[in-house]
DNA sequence: ATGGATGGTGATCAAATTATCACCAAATGA
DNA sequence: TCATTTGGTGATAATTTGATCACCATCCAT
C-alpha cells in the first residue's frame, strides 16, 4: 500500500495486513478467483476498470506473498488459471466481512459525500 | 486508498470500505481510540511512527467520513477527544479480524520477504 | 505471411498518499 | 517577555501506486 522504504512491522497484524491486501484491486481480485473466474482475460473482463497491466502487477504480487497459486496448461492458445492457496482461502472470510460493511456504510458515506460536493 | 479521478462505487462494498478505511494508519488509529487513547497527543506516542501533522490528517478523514466525533474542552492546555461514533463502533470487529489475520500470516510473509531479497 | 487470441514484461507518466517543515493561536507559569 | 503545552493548518517534497503504451512469444486459422 505504501511501505517499501519504511518496512513492514511484521509484530503488527494491520501492517502485514495492510501489506498483503491492502490496494485498490486485491480483495475484489480474490472476491473474483473465490467465485471462480481464474483467468486474467476473464478477471479483466469481470473487474470493471482494471487494465491488463495493473491486473497482472497484482496477481504477480498475490503470488509472490503466497495468497495465489498458478496452473499453466500446455494448451493453445496458452491458458493459464490462478487460485486460492490455503492462505488465501484464510483471507475469504475477511473480504466478505468488509463488503457486508461496505455495503451497509455506503448510504451514509454516500450522503455525506454529496453534501460534502456542494 | 488512490481513487478520487475514479469515483467511488457505492454499490461495491469493498469499494466503500478502502475508501473510509484503506489508507496506512486508520486501521491502527481505530484500534488505539477504541483502546481508550483519544487525544491526538497521546496518539501520537501510541503509534510508532506518525507524526502529528499526518494523524491530524487522518482523524479529519474519518471525522468527515463519520467514523469519528470529537468533543472540545474548553480548557487550557486546549483539550479535545476523539471518540468511535456507532458506524466507528461498528468497524471495529473487523479491525481485530484483519489484524489477527495478519499476524497469524505474519511468520509466512516475513520468510516469503527474506527469501525475496537475497 | 498476416492477424487474432492468450499471457506476460519493461519503461515511463500521472495521480494519490504520506512525510517534513514552518507557522499560528490561546493561556499559563517562570 | 519568553518558553511551554495543546490542537491545528498550509506549502511543498518524497514515495508509492496505478495507468498507459509499446512490445515479445506461441500457435492457430485464414
Amino acid at each position: 500500500m505504501y511501505q517499501r522504504k519504511i518496512p513492514i512491522d511484521y509484530e503488527c497484524g494491520l501492517s502485514v495486513a495492510m501489506e498483503v491486501v491492502g490496494s485498490k484491486w486485491k480483495f475484489c481480485l480474490l472476491d473474483e478467483i473465490a467465485k471462480g473466474k481464474t483467468r486474467p482475460r476473464d478477471l479483466v473482463s469481470a473487474i470493471n476498470g482494471i487494465t491488463k497491466r495493473v491486473l497482472q502487477k497484482q496477481l504477480s504480487e498475490l503470488e509472490l506473498h503466497g495468497i495465489l497459486g498458478k496452473t499453466i496448461y500446455a494448451e493453445v492458445p496458452l491458458r493459464v488459471e490462478y487460485f486460492l492457496t490455503e492462505s488465501g482461502k484464510s483471507i475469504l472470510p475477511l473480504v466478505s466481512a468488509v463488503d457486508k460493511w461496505g455495503l451497509e456504510f455506503a448510504p451514509q458515506l454516500k450522503t455525506i459525500m454529496e453534501r460534502e460536493a456542494l
